[in-house]
DNA sequence: ATTCGCACACTAGTATGGTAGTTATGCCAA
DNA sequence: TTGGCATAACTACCATACTAGTGTGCGAAT
């Protein structure tokens, strides 16, 4: 009862079990196409079944899970329409973002990008990867704030997720990290310059970077598709 | 108690549940703020508990309902910030599928956007509204297809599913139907001509239309919003 | 009259038992 | 050996009972 750090954050059985298949699925420890049944999990968790009910609903409404009515729960594969659709809604949400941004530029805004873009600048030299990636989200959503769109960042989120999960099938290919800091590097001077159609235009050839990616991961690893 | 279910489509009672209090909520015959409890609710659709629990997750999930363990299940209000969002969704995601739209336009576009505006004009001459709504989403969606990007239109009908929700509260502005169908004339004849930056600007205005009655709501019921 | 405290009526979360529907299995007959 | 059918072994869905946390109102004490 004194447990103070319980009090507020009341973490529910079906909370644990959601994040734990949640984190369990995107890392692709769970495969597509793995078979999940309630019963199995819930011994698994020491709960009822009852919660990992409420948390197989949750992903199931996320598209993480392909509940069956009376016969099976698994694990859902990837579409390539929708992975393409997340990219998409991401490319398009992205442009806007940097459009407003530019109308409503300031020095804040390129002081701002400067300090981040010096945080990936070390994080490649130190070969940091995940620094980097955690930079590189930084530098997206300091765009969005700057826009006065601190929303966006989320939508950008939700669709980064989904095509990160298909990226974890793909092979190390941190290389072209220098290459991602050059694109933000344009996004951000033609930013400084206010110059929508540069930055838009940067966008695009940055948020493209996976196409060739995602294609050959559709190609060779065929059996996570459905 | 065997519901009048479809055959292959079982629906469950959740999914009674689910719909029909989404519905009320859409049309606000649930008004923000209404406190829901799950034995209320279920003594109402005479199920369990079990299955309302599970339409409130969902709805939970939609940002509908707002559950707040041990205290109470109420009616979401309205929050500008994200209705504002959903509008900038709506409207990145439109421009960027008319862009696309007109790097593959043909004349196939061009004859099914001309069918979907006399639609629009005869259900205006005939005061049909409902059927002018209907023909509204049709153009949009129609777009998308032609953008080659069918999944587009259901972002946005998401996005304009939550603004719907808060113009119910507007009086009736059915007079500018008109304006609107103008609107659309003046995308499809710039798509006609493949000129992405007049279309887009023509969306921009099409889609900027709702500032003013968005502003008015929120001065004058500011009581539905949190 | 005001205030404190406790009982009680609520809430959502959890556990468990049972039902209907689907799939896999294995036996029996051809 | 193989095809078809009965049955067992799953599945998710639903109902009921119980737990624990929260707000409210009444009564007693000051």
């Amino acid at each position: 009862m004194q447990d103070v750090a319980g009090i507020f954050d009341r973490r529910t059985a079906a909370d644990v079990v959601f994040d734990t298949l949640h984190d369990e699925i995107v890392s692709l420890k769970l495969l597509p196409g793995t078979k999940l049944s309630e019963a199995e999990v819930s011994r698994r968790f020491g709960v009822s079944r009852q919660p990992v009910r409420d948390a197989f609903n949750r992903l199931g409404n996320m598209d993480m899970l392909l509940i069956r009515p009376q016969k099976a729960t698994v694990v859902r594969g990837f579409s390539l329409p929708r992975i393409q659709h997340a990219r998409f809604v991401r490319l398009a949400v992205e442009l806007e973002v940097i459009r407003q941004a530019c109308a409503v530029w300031s020095d804040d805004g390129t002081r701002a990008l400067a300090e981040i873009l010096d945080r990936q600048d070390r994080a490649i030299s130190q070969g940091d990867t995940e620094a980097f990636h955690a930079s590189d989200y930084s530098f997206h959503k300091a765009i969005c704030d700057l826009a006065d769109r601190p929303l966006a960042a989320e939508t950008i989120s939700e669709c980064k997720q989904k095509v990160d999960r298909l990226c974890m099938l793909s092979l190390g290919r941190e290389e072209e990290a220098a290459t991602l800091l050059e694109d933000h590097r344009r996004i951000a001077d033609a930013l400084t310059r206010r110059d929508a159609e540069a930055a838009t235009e940067a966008a695009r050839i940055h948020l493209g970077r996976l196409d060739e990616v995602i294609d050959e991961i559709h190609r060779t690893r065929a059996e996570f598709f459905e």
